[in-house]
DNA sequence: ATGGTGGAAAGTCCA
């Protein structure tokens, strides 16, 4: 089982591209970040006929908006932080896909350190631990993937020097991506690539691309009985250089 | 010095 995450910077103008990519990889579950549209506009009949019959969507006007593509069914289907609080940004969609737990999250940017944005992105990871931690253990299966808006150490920022404290590198984001892993879950690539850098996002702006100015802010966390079956983790890079491009790469875990 | 690019949408906001 291959299982995705992809931010397309806006469903409508990626349609295109998120059809190529689905018939090339052909990808059992895709969690989609940044549709930027309603749910009325959301385009499951083309979803379906290209081979994804179960889907779970989470729009919003204008930002974010989250979804789930799925060949297998989709059990238990959630939008959202379910904790009674902020319903206002649609940055979560969760189901369980053969068994498997799958949580696909777009996390606040944040816009600047020490603004508004900037604290309800450290509140939003708090709840978002919360809700992960109060109802699994880390012996379930689950997948937690998304845009994580964070770049969890040096390797994954494309110079340590410039980008050292500045926003998504910085040490209060980086201690709530670190919660994750104190609790159990792996990041797959990081354990499999020690040293590697490579990144899933790259700014649109002064070529960030064709220079390699990147960051890894997009990840596939797994627990135990996840990374145990995780024979690959690919970050499409290709798909940057497509024509039009959205500014983040899709990331992919294959399981056995 | 507050830019550069791209997407929402029709003037800015957000990333």
């Amino acid at each position: 089982m291959q299982v995705v995450t992809w931010n397309v910077n806006s469903l409508r103008a990626r349609m295109a591209h998120l059809l190529r990519f689905l018939d090339e990889v052909s990808p059992d579950v895709v969690c989609l970040q940044e549709l930027k549209l309603t749910d009325d506009l959301f385009p499951a009949k083309v979803l379906r006929e290209a081979g994804y019959p179960h889907l779970v969507w989470w729009g919003q006007k204008n930002y974010n908006g989250v979804a789930m593509l799925s060949k297998h069914p989709i059990d238990a289907p959630q939008k959202g932080i379910d904790d009674g609080g902020d319903r206002s940004q649609s940055r979560l969609i969760a189901g369980t896909v053969n068994g498997i737990r799958i949580i696909g999250v777009y996390a606040p940017n944040g816009t600047r350190l020490g603004s508004e944005p900037f604290a309800f992105k450290l509140s939003w990871y708090d709840r978002l631990f919360e809700m992960i931690a109060s109802r699994h253990r880390p012996s379930d299966p689950i997948i937690l993937c998304g845009d994580l808006n964070i770049a969890p150490d040096d390797p994954d920022v494309w110079d340590p020097f410039r980008c050292d404290g500045i926003l998504l590198c910085h040490p209060l984001e980086r201690e709530r991506f670190q919660r994750f892993l104190d609790w159990g879950f792996v990041d797959p690539f990081r354990e499999r690539h020690p040293f590697a850098n490579t990144f899933s996002w790259w700014d649109y702006q002064q070529m960030g691309f064709q220079r390699n100015h990147g960051l890894r802010i997009d990840h596939t966390l797994l627990t135990a009985p996840v990374d145990a079956r995780c024979s690959e983790v690919t970050i499409h890079a290709n798909v940057r250089g497509w024509t039009s491009p959205s500014d983040h790469a899709p990331v992919s875990v294959t399981l056995s």
